[in-house]
DNA sequence: AGTTCCACTAGTCAGGAGGA
DNA sequence: TCCTCCTGACTAGTGGAACT
């Protein structure tokens, strides 16, 4: 089915519930990554020895039946969980009990919320933080030593980055509103930008402060990379 | 089927070289 | 002397093979 699974699908359960999880592609075939998937075991309450059936309706839409132990199909939505349990992967309340017209937008968000933090903490709680919440972010632990910004692979693949060519500037946005000019950068095979070590000095961040990077974008080339200084 | 070991990959950081 | 650029070593994570 060539382009029929392309980019995202929606998952609709029998009580209407729907999921717009996010499918990207590698050598061995598609895959939804794990944040997502995971976003859709917890609502619905999934657990070992569960089977699902997945039958292609049409273009990205898959009708799922889920048979609670492989014996009797789930007609409507689980019950929530008991206050004192914890859910496998913790989540935002909304997309709980989201309505089958709002759940797929809401999950749509969790979909963009698959985002990839370098090295740390709560995701959610990182997207308040950029001008356009449709860029490309991760996030940056200060550490030892900061002469470059590297942009690690799975940001890369996640957005479909795409970087000019060595030593083609690049812009740093700053926090106060001014700009930095710096260059693009290969080593070791992996892209980076200079000029973070003096930004990290000027703005004296410290070993384990947190950067919000913001990716902006001319087509998929990454031209600046606008910088919200979390803290701790 | 489950566990352990090993190889490979990706990411971080130390340190040397060179320029201002 | 300080700062930036760049390389290479080290480490952690992951997947597959081998073993029990």
């Amino acid at each position: 089915m060539p382009g029929a699974l392309e980019h995202k699908v929606v998952f609709s359960v029998r009580w209407e519930n729907e999921w717009l999880l996010w499918v990207q592609r590698e050598k061995n075939g598609l895959f939804i990554d794990e944040e997502n998937w995971n976003e859709f075991v917890d609502d619905n309450r999934l657990a070992p020895n569960d089977v699902l059936i997945f039958t292609h309706e049409e273009t990205m839409y898959f009708q799922v039946q889920i048979i609670k132990n492989g014996e009797k199909e789930l007609m409507e939505a689980p019950p929530e969980v008991e206050p004192e349990t914890e859910p496998l992967h913790p989540k935002p309340q909304e997309t709980k009990t989201a309505t089958a017209s709002t759940s797929a937008s809401a999950s749509a968000n969790g979909g963009m919320s698959s985002r990839v933090s370098q090295g740390c903490g709560n995701v959610k709680s990182h997207e308040q933080y950029l001008l356009n919440p449709k860029n490309a972010y991760f996030v940056k632990t200060v550490g030892k030593k900061n002469d470059v910004l590297y942009v690690r692979q799975p940001v890369i693949k996640e957005y479909g980055l795409k970087f000019g060519p060595v030593d083609s500037a690049i812009n740093y946005h700053l926090p106060n509103g001014t700009e930095e000019t710096a260059l693009n950068k290969v080593y070791t095979g992996y892209p980076c930008f200079t000029g973070w070590g003096a930004i990290c000095r000027t703005h004296k961040l410290q070993q384990g402060d947190t950067v919000v990077c913001e990716l902006e974008r001319s087509g998929d080339v990454v031209t600046a990379v606008r910088l919200h200084f979390v803290g701790k």
